[in-house]
DNA sequence: TTGTAAGCGTTATCAT
DNA sequence: ATGATAACGCTTACAA
């Protein structure tokens, strides 16, 4: 096969114009239906198979592409439950835009020559996480002069952000707890920077963190419990969730519950228990947050906080698809509802 | 701020061509220090950010967009760990290459009006995954004329694929079993078809079965146990898992062993195999399949076919590469290497 | 080393 | 309902 057939070569054949061959294929316009078959003949004859998407974008000035961008490594990013249900609702809300998702990392940011925040065809942009990393980001989409929209993220004023009520859920598990009876509470914490080192706590450490989730949410454990001891995980996993529960049950004396930061990590702080041959929730209970299935669990049913992920994701879309349409968006705060399962109980 | 500057008024504002600029941004030729510096302070005067990537992708006929399109939906997707590390070694892949990876479905494929596999400016595809879809997926690239690669999945003669030898080595791992004296075994297997429909596979669903995963590797641990009983999971996770290992640990007399295949079932079969009272390997042998690491599993190590997921997407990233390079591409087989764990053991 | 010129393939506008 | 025309913003031979 030879060159390409273009729209010219199409409405040659057709014997129309080009601009008559274009308007068959988008449908802005009415056609008759001979010209319109004619036109259609002429492509299936010459193997052309629609408008050439780069020439289309160009002068449209839309590429139909949404540049989703997470702070990790996408492996990691998609090891989580709640990213890719985040996902989920973006793919949904902006499919009817009639758009796709480019994945990005924010750490390819100012690559050259790749494709990258800096230099990829991009409508939009979907900012996932909270890394340092953020700002650098946030710079080049707006030297594009990009629409974008925060999620999960502390981006400053004067951008859009899709926003959760962490530290008020976290604060409302807290007292369900302390309703119980609990007195002595750990918390097994997300990762409170870039550097996602293990380990416990202090005030030093907690200074310096920069991912505000997990701040948020230590912070509302510690409206309730102010002296909890915390302790880090390296990332959202239920091996992580082990590793926390194993530091935080071998303190004296031991807690009577924990609070997990994540679902998948409050797995593993259960599993730790049982190691330890505790029973939950009559020895130890435990909270989790983000209320989403975790796989192999049961029979546990956590008692969490559930986020609406495929909401958050969902409304990030439409966000992206209104600024699109040049309306103005707000931030949007969603909020978690509190569910409680078989994982805590009255304190021994 | 108005209207976008462009490369034209950079080079106006630096008293240069607009070739000339050109070359400062793409570093394709050299040019005067001294020039260079006027033009990139032309631009940043102006807030130009650097060349529209549409306007440059026409030019050049390149995107820098590799399109992934994907059987389901995306959250299934990235639920299963093989998956993710195919796509961990598809980013590594293309990097290099500077291309980004757009998410697709299949089932967006005909979409009109959206960007789709039929309108998105790619470079090139992969297919992953064996749907009857991949026909109609591979039929639209073609007529675009966009090079293709297709993993896990059967796509005839002349599409360049990305193959593991599943049947080999299932029967490797059958055949493991039989060393160590097991009569009983019992088959966990993936789905077998776009419906996913759980539940005992006969003869009839088999021949209907249209995943070639599940029926290779079904082949495999039949050319060593001809006659033994498979179930078939609606995914691969630990709940189908565990759902599939209480169906086959119903039978009457009890399998000996199981044969998940893939590791989440295997972690499945495990918890179904605790829950009624079997030890593993003491009572009951379990092998997997994917050799990825289960979130939870610890202290198992599952006994398991380990399938190089990475390689298998970094290989596919580097056909994709050579493609647009021009060369030619042939299929690519990959092997699964054997390695015991402690959850496979002498029969009892 | 820099400039000139010619498109890349499409679609919006306006006139017919 | 259809057609002529003019961009869209850039890159790259090739010439100077």
């Amino acid at each position: 096969m030879g060159i390409r057939a273009t729209i010219a070569d199409v409405a040659r054949t057709a014997g129309v114009s080009a601009s008559t061959a274009s308007v068959v294929f988008s449908g802005k316009t009415a056609v008759t239906d001979a010209t319109r078959r004619r036109v259609l003949e002429a492509a299936a004859s010459l193997g052309y198979s629609g408008p050439d998407p780069r020439a289309a974008s160009l002068r449209t000035g839309r590429s139909g592409i949404v540049g989703v961008v997470f702070e990790e490594h996408l492996r990691t990013a998609f090891l989580d439950p709640v990213k890719t249900a985040l996902m989920d609702g973006l793919t949904d809300a902006v499919a009817p835009l009639g758009a796709g998702l480019l994945l990005l990392r924010d750490s390819d940011a100012g690559a050259q020559g790749g494709t990258s925040l800096g230099t990829a065809p991009l409508d939009a942009v979907v900012l996932v996480g909270c890394s340092g990393r953020i700002r650098e980001s946030l710079e080049i989409v707006h030297s594009r002069g990009i629409p974008v929209v925060v999620v999960e993220g502390d981006a400053g004023e004067g951008v859009p952000q899709i926003r959760l009520d962490n530290r008020d859920a976290q604060r409302h598990a807290a007292h369900h707890l302390r309703a119980l009876g609990h007195e002595r509470v750990g918390i097994a914490a997300l990762p409170l920077d870039a550097e996602r080192a293990r380990g416990p706590i202090d005030d030093e450490r907690l200074a310096a963190a920069t991912v505000a989730v997990t701040i948020d949410r230590l912070a509302g454990a510690r409206d309730v419990y102010p002296d909890a001891p915390a302790v880090a995980a390296s990332s959202s996993s239920i091996d992580e969730g082990l590793e926390a529960g194993r530091t935080l049950l071998a303190a004296q004396p031991r807690p009577t519950a924990i609070i997990a930061q994540s679902d998948l990590l409050a797995a593993g702080v259960i599993r730790a228990a049982e190691g330890a041959g505790l029973r939950v929730p009559e020895d130890l209970s435990v909270t989790g947050f983000d209320g989403i299935t975790v796989d192999g669990l049961a029979p546990y049913e956590l008692t969490t906080l559930v986020q609406p992920a495929v909401e958050k994701g969902r409304a990030a879309g439409e966000a992206v698809a209104r600024m699109l349409a040049g309306d103005t968006v707000e931030t949007i705060h969603f909020t978690c509802v509190f569910r409680e399962g078989n994982t805590t109980g009255a304190a021994p």
